[in-house]
DNA sequence: ATTGAAACCTAACGTAT
DNA sequence: ATACGTTAGGTTTCAAT
């Protein structure tokens, strides 16, 4: 399930057709990317088994939510104690993400609060609650953009093979 | 397109359950959220007309599209110059994300590189070549966890009306 | 007014050859 | 690539609350 074996640009086009729209149906993905269908779902297939895509999702509005205050939260961390306190910090309410880092601090937290007295208690009840976490910072999010097409935008100008 | 209106909870259980699988018929849905397939149709329409499911997506793993390296670039920008930067920082190769933040820097920008020689070329040649971007500094990603269910979590412990 | 149940034709699914 | 039985997509109608 972890091959990082040949994503050709077949499969590039795949990915940058179901990333732009994830509910395309496999006849329409088929005659988009000029291949046949059967030869589609073998790829489509390929492509979840190998964990190159892991998923379909509906995207959503936050704002839309009632979740109008978004913010980063910088989390410092005990030696050693990453593991257990990066799953306390998935296990709080309103975190969206969690990325262990190499920097000043150990940890950056995206979180999705309903207002500005949520995100209060989540960082200061929730997260400083958590054992191993030594300091936090706050940095609230005033705009946010999604590129959607990283995953296939660099023409890969190394013919490496 | 912009209402905040009535979320309620059947709403809120097909964002989950489409959050959870993206691709899933509507007749599932129907079932699994307990409502008729007419009214599904008709609420998903509802949804996404009024903003709140912004699209449907392939998820994706970069370490297996041979995008090994993810890091956290923040940048610090000239007063006044945040639309044009923030535009130039969008269509820069490699980045998946930018927020506006009120911090020490201005932006953090999420990047997609191949390698730490991409990641180089991101920052030094494209990043800080943008007019109005004064710093930048760099934190790469050791691990990062998304936590998938952070649109409908909260059991709204509020009533608040 | 909003929902659920049923019916309807068209289109897509998934598999097999 | 074609064909084939099955399932889902959309839309409409109608009854019920």
């Amino acid at each position: 399930m972890t091959d990082r074996a040949s994503v050709d640009e077949v499969d590039q086009r795949i990915i940058r057709a179901l990333r732009a729209d994830g509910r395309l149906s496999v006849r329409s993905l088929a005659e988009q990317v000029h291949i046949s269908r059967a030869n589609a779902y073998a790829r489509i297939e390929r492509l979840r088994d190998s964990g190159v895509i892991t998923g379909f999702t509906a995207e959503v509005a936050p704002e839309h939510l009632g979740l109008g205050t978004s913010a980063y939260v910088s989390v410092s961390i005990e030696q050693n104690t990453w593991k257990p306190v990066a799953a306390a910090l998935r296990s709080v309410p309103c975190v969206e993400r969690v990325a262990l880092v190499g920097a000043e601090f150990d940890a950056l937290v995206t979180v999705r609060c309903r207002d500005n007295h949520e995100l209060r208690d989540t960082v200061l009840e929730q997260i400083q609650a958590i054992p191993g976490v030594k300091a936090t910072r706050t940095w609230l999010i005033f705009e946010e953009t999604e590129v959607h097409d990283w995953a296939t935008a660099p023409p890969a100008r190394d013919p490496g093979r």
